[in-house]
DNA sequence: TTATGATAAATGTATATACACATACTAACT
DNA sequence: AGTTAGTATGTGTATATACATTTATCATAA
């Protein structure tokens, strides 16, 4: 058995090149918004939770804190946060600005269209992978 | 329904939150190896195939070409490539070096350990999600 | 042979990503 | 109060990612 056959079957590949295909998808959909995906749901998770800490948003995307610092920098670049000192003053709190929330009203329905196509793509199979990829907390 | 309920939903989301998560399980174990994953993909590729353009190696990992070309120009600059002009002068082909076969050798019993951590944490589901995955370049 | 359209790759730019390290602040112990 | 450990954030650096544009080459038609 040649190794490049076990190779084809990386699962770290796999999911790599599925992440880029299903974030361009979105991105088309918001052609023009003014935002991407990466950017829509950093407001989308502003919007549930009000005024969140740097650290906690981290944890809502589960990426690295420094990551989502620089993705804060660029939303505050384009006016779509408000930030604030906590009174913990290390801290500070994030919240959505009057333009954040109107860009998210706009960006809500190409959402939710992205979201459909992928959806309807997967199917029956969808449970079982929001299953497999809720495991993944466990690495 | 709150409209948050819904974005926490989102697949993109859960995919990229998932892809970040098992990339760092395969970087985790090839630490000290001197190549992450990402580089260890193209090598695979090229053992597999031999001379390839770079197009050629972009089609193979699903990813957008002018990516491969940096990552490319990463690897001729650990030496873990070699790099010649075609017959079309137009394209360069890419193969393994020695020491590019070398750092394989040893880097593919790392990746088989974060495989199988993978595998065994998908278990039975790991066919429903390669099916899932396989779907996407319908996009 | 020359003009034209197609293809391969590189570059400029912006953003995503995370690690190592630094800084500022808090909290808790002495 | 002063020391010390812990926590929140920022910065430097390297790499990942893709789009728009450019350059070089090829292939084909006039």
């Amino acid at each position: 058995m040649k190794p490049e056959v076990e190779f084809s079957d990386c699962m770290c590949l796999s999911i790599r090149k599925a992440s880029r295909h299903i974030t361009q998808a979105y991105n088309d959909e918001f052609q023009g918004l003014g935002i991407n995906i990466t950017q829509f749901s950093v407001l989308a998770i502003l919007f549930g939770s009000g005024k969140e800490s740097i650290t906690n948003v981290a944890h809502h995307l589960g990426a690295d804190r420094t990551t989502v610092t620089r993705a804060i920098a660029i939303l505050e670049k384009k006016r779509l946060i408000n930030i604030v000192l906590g009174d913990d003053k290390r801290e500070k709190l994030v919240a959505l600005s009057k333009k954040g929330t109107e860009i998210l009203d706009l960006a809500r329905p190409r959402w939710k269209s992205a979201q459909s196509k992928i959806e309807h793509l997967l199917t029956n199979q969808i449970d079982n992978l929001k299953s497999n990829l809720g495991r993944l907390h466990h690495l």
